[in-house]
DNA sequence: CGACTGTCGAGTGTCGACAGTTTGAGAATT
DNA sequence: AATTCTCAAACTGTCGACACTCGACAGTCG
């Protein structure tokens, strides 16, 4: 367990592979390297300063995350995804939200309902003078509480694993959000469904609202695919 | 990297840690291990007659399957269940299986139809004279099959994972099917629902299929749980 | 000219070892 | 007797090394 200091970051005693895994997804997410390309173990470990060991498992994190895949004997290549594995990503969250949304409508407190209120407040305002990045950050975390307040954790594991491949697909594309500000309005009428509690107007606009955010995503996916 | 032993058979070309993760499942699912247990890795290595790494690795893989679970510098322990943890396995299956077969009621064709009428008839070949793990196997195979239909992979793979949650879960209680050819019969009504294409009708006949199936396991699992 | 074979470098799979941490039993103290 | 302290054993995290495999390239033979 030593620290170890190269480049900027001083890289010190909490369990290496976590913060490895950490670099390795900022990587990933900057882009830094493109999809399908080989990550050698040796180089890694020579870039982080630390041995092969931690990097592989790091890499086997990644890879139950669904960011990296690995083939025997070949070593971690960076997840590549074409139009039909995005197209199932978003079928899937959809089929989720549903589900926790129709729980949540069953069940909502004004405790939860102050708390999705304030994430709306926030994605507004990263909306206004915030970075794409901390904009699609705000976002999920408006879902990622619909998830939570379904009371069912283990929807909400698999609706992370979801947003780890939805952040690599959306900041593959690159730009997203054209109008910031209008995207964020879109939560509302979700919030004013849950208010009245019934479940099929909840389901209503989230398909609304997860269906136009799909149809983005799918359609610039298929541009950039193209070129 | 081991054994190329006896003449063309085994050609161990499948590396240690798929190995040791299939023996550790197996093991986990006899119930060799109690819940909660910890797992030396230094003991599992000498057990294997392999060194740490493979098995650390295997390790690694069963806790992103859900099968254990890992502290920080205190290693790898057996998984545990309540009954929330329960209830959220089957609640997620359920809404995994609702979405697709809603999905393949849309779609489904006379080859797919007549593989789930094979299915079931070996699910009632296994229900006469079948252990205990080859009911669960053929029955769970179904159920696989109704998702794979569906035509996402993405939810075949988080269904899979539910599969070994619950595999865990049910062989944990021991004896699940008194009667397992009527367990086998209860699949029937979800084909004839599909025949007729109708989602709410596929929708209805897997709720009381599911319905049944988790009320008995969460049932046996608190009995088990209060002794 | 094309197909096959041998060789070489790069890279993964696995191993044994070391260092720091956690745990639990027993000694020491209140 | 209960609690705290001490210390050694057991264990994990990490490392460097070696063996084996895969793919590329060049040379050989038809």
């Amino acid at each position: 367990m030593t620290s170890i200091t190269r480049g900027f970051a001083t890289i010190q005693q909490r369990d290496l592979v976590n913060q490895i895994a950490d670099m390795l997804t900022e990587a990933l997410l900057k882009g830094d390297f493109a999809p399908g390309v080989h990550l050698a173990e040796a180089q890694l470990a020579r870039d982080f300063g630390v041995s092969r060991a931690p990097v592989r498992e790091a890499a086997r994190l990644l890879e139950s995350r669904g960011m990296l895949v690995s083939q025997p004997r070949r070593g971690f290549f960076v997840r590549t995804f074409n139009d039909a594995e995005l197209d199932d990503v978003y079928d899937l969250r959809l089929c989720l939200e549903r589900h926790a949304i129709r729980l949540l409508a069953g069940k909502l407190t004004p405790d939860m309902e102050a708390a999705l209120s304030d994430q709306l407040e926030s994605m507004r305002r990263v909306a206004r003078d915030g970075t794409g990045v901390q904009q699609i950050e705000e976002d999920v975390a408006f879902h990622r509480m619909l998830c939570e307040f379904s009371g069912n954790q283990r929807l909400v594991r698999v609706f992370d694993e979801l947003c780890h491949e939805m952040r690599f697909c959306i900041l593959l594309i690159g730009q997203l959000y054209d109008d910031p500000v209008r995207v964020a309005d879109t939560h509302e009428p979700i919030i004013e469904a849950l208010r009245t509690r019934d479940p099929d107007a909840c389901e209503a606009a989230l398909d609304y609202h997860i269906g136009i955010a799909q149809q983005r995503v799918v359609e610039m996916f298929r541009e950039r695919e193209t070129s």
